[in-house]
RNA sequence: GUACCCGUAGCUCAGCUGGAUAGAGCGUUACCCUCCGAAGGUAAAGGUCGCAGGUUCGAAUCCUGUCGGGUACGCCA
């Protein structure tokens, strides 16, 4: 990334020159004040309506108070010094102290060259240096396969995670098994009496307790039991065989979750098992950091609101963390008054072996039912990590499917539900992962199987693979007329021929690409990139059809090849960028649509 | 009762750390294929950004209050 003097963070060159410009002018009033470390607020974009300049600063409004310089007067001055450049052609000061800026076509040409040299590298700023961070995400429990809400879990931790990477963090993607507890042991139970089901025993349906499992899952799984030991526990005592039943469900339940995120494309770098981090007494050891820290003490919880009755609601003591002290709206229980822990224990511990394994950052993706759940778990990674870690929860909210128009009812007890499998088979793995992150993770996404496999702009994912088809099918008919493309040739072409406002357009939003990625990725909003991808689509086809009209503008030229290749070049850029984001969102380009 | 989230065009939603006249798609209306893929494009109509205050050069965005909708809330996992 090229750095010029000390106030660095675009990764583009040109707008870095911009930017320098603008800083030195502005270091004239500031004397010794820093201005530097603000260099982040301000903005230099494309405003909204074109017709002002290509590009424009707020910069003079931004430094005004500070600088204690009205500012207009410092609009006039960046203005000055913007104009000694020779890439910039003129500058206007409008409003309160805007500053448009026009520039010279060479100016959007370097991108053209940026992005064909970098190629996937265009998108990527190294503002993390390799730093490492922790996504945890999916973390179903291994009760039963995944399903739709884990798919959005899914298809977000992985995209988030991909994003952070381009801003150079080293990134852990982490799946934390929930593999003890009453929910395994009623897992276990309910394997049995199915497994007893096969070995010719009659089980009726209230045989299954309220919280046990009974979708079809559970049957296939007693099968593979059977298969594995044969009638081996019929007969015998649940100590005799529960362990050996937690331990094949909770196995098999693994390996059929992992095979359902493979179907999505995803991978894994770590599971770690709750289970074990209690063979190595983690909780004991946050019980003991917390309890150094005057975090711990015996006491009761509240009584909650809405229970009067004494006969709900008796006060035990048992061991609390100090939650509130960090800002939870009240203690939470680590053990329960017979001494044994809590779940948040275990979670607790699980956070404090991600601090010991070194992550300072962590990101969690968890349902928006878990809601009640953050404050306690950012108070725990506070006290355990002596304030040096940080954890960022991103709730999804839920998915809403549709057939027909009319929401399809699921109940998980029943086992009356859609899996993942299911819709990845209905609509294939892209359209699954386009869906589940073109909305922003608070909003409801509702899942119409319909709509989504329409090729129409009802379905934006056909709207962008159209696009990148298109470009494809240019690239073919170039190679017919002209024979295999250089891409040397095309890299060092002459890009003058590039004036045209509808090339230009496009050619602008592909500048912005590095600066949309490292904003999405900060936020860690992945549903960004598909809007941006809309945009090049947009301004793509807009391209396209303007060819129609003035054949000048059509990309292949049959009787001039220098003007083809400079044109190409911009169709390749855009190609590039529209295969950068699609593997970002972990889709596949289609080269052509079928 | 408390906490979190949502409320933007008829519908589904964008709107990034506050920036200029709030944007797309669908639907409606009128146009564009002798032409690299019309599964596209152009244009029109459509909004007191739930409501009321506040902060300031400037608010859909930040703060307070309020209304409507969703979700969560015990030693479960």
């Amino acid at each position: 990334m090229p750095q010029h003097g000390s106030c660095v963070f675009y990764g583009i060159f040109v707008f870095q020159i911009i930017r320098d410009l603008i800083f030195k002018a502005l270091k004239q009033f500031a004397g010794s004040q820093d201005i530097c470390h603000l260099e982040e607020s301000v903005l230099l974009d494309i405003p909204t309506d074109r017709s002002f300049g290509d590009l424009y600063t707020n910069a003079a409004m931004f430094f005004a108070k500070q600088l204690g310089v009205a500012p207009r007067v410092l609009a006039a001055s960046i203005s000055i010094a913007l104009e000694e450049c020779d890439i910039i052609l003129s500058t206007s000061i409008a409003g309160p102290g805007f500053i448009n800026i026009n520039v010279k076509n060479e100016f959007w040409h370097e991108f053209i060259d940026e992005i064909l040299t970098k190629k996937g590298g265009y998108s990527e700023t190294n503002i993390k240096h390799g730093e490492t961070i922790n996504v945890e995400f999916v973390s179903a429990n291994p009760t039963g396969p995944l399903h739709t809400g884990h798919a959005r879990n899914a298809v977000f931790g992985s995209v988030a995670s991909n994003l952070l990477e381009k801003i150079g963090y080293t990134v852990t993607r982490e799946f934390y098994i929930n593999d003890q507890g009453n929910q395994i042991k009623a897992l276990a139970k309910s394997l049995y009496l199915r497994y007893l089901e096969i070995l010719g025993s009659d089980i009726p349906d209230d045989a299954f307790g309220d919280d046990m499992y009974c979708g079809e899952y559970i049957k296939d799984l007693a099968g593979c039991l059977f298969e594995t030991y044969n009638d081996s526990f019929i007969n015998k005592k649940e100590s005799e065989y529960l362990d050996i039943l937690k331990e094949f469900s909770v196995n098999k339940m693994m390996e059929n979750i992992k095979e359902d995120l493979e179907l999505l494309g995803i991978t894994m770098d770590k599971y770690t098992s709750e289970a074990d981090l209690f063979k190595r007494k983690i909780p004991d050891e946050v019980m003991e950091i917390l309890s150094e820290r005057g975090d711990t003490y015996e006491g009761v919880l509240p009584r909650p609101k809405g229970i009067d009755d004494d006969d709900e609601w008796e006060e035990r003591p048992q061991t609390l963390f100090r939650s509130m002290k960090y800002g939870d709206s009240m203690d939470r229980a680590i053990r329960k008054s017979d001494g044994t822990w809590t779940y948040f224990a275990g979670d607790m511990a699980y956070h404090l072996d991600k601090i010991k394994r070194g992550y300072s950052k962590m990101v969690t993706v968890l349902g928006a039912d878990h809601s009640g759940y953050v404050k306690r778990l950012k108070a725990a990674v506070h006290a355990l990590s002596d304030g040096t870690a940080d954890i960022e929860i991103r709730l999804y909210q839920l998915v809403n499917f549709l057939e027909n128009g009319k929401p399809i009812r699921m109940s998980k007890r029943s086992g009356n539900f859609i899996s993942l499998r299911d819709v990845v088979d209905k609509v294939g793995k892209d359209v699954t992962r386009y869906m589940m992150i073109s909305r922003h993770h608070d909003v409801m996404i509702d899942f119409d199987f319909e709509k989504v496999i329409e090729c129409s702009m009802d379905n934006p994912l056909f709207y962008i693979q159209y696009a990148y088809a298109r470009i494809c099918s240019v690239l073919r008919h170039y190679a017919n007329s002209f024979g295999a493309l250089n891409e040397e040739e095309v890299r060092n072409s002459d890009k003058g021929v590039l004036s045209d406002v509808a090339e230009l357009n496009l050619l602008k939003t592909l500048s912005f690409w590095p600066e949309r990625v490292r904003s999405a990725a900060l936020a860690i909003e992945p549903h960004r990139i598909p809007g941006y991808l809309q945009e090049v689509a947009y301004y793509f086809h807009a391209l396209w059809n303007v060819g129609k009209k003035n054949a000048e503008l059509r990309f292949i030229s049959p009787d001039n090849r220098t003007e083809t290749i400079s044109r190409l070049s911009l169709l390749m850029a855009t190609k590039i960028v529209l295969e950068d984001g699609l593997k970002i969102m972990g889709i596949t380009p289609m080269s052509e649509m079928k």
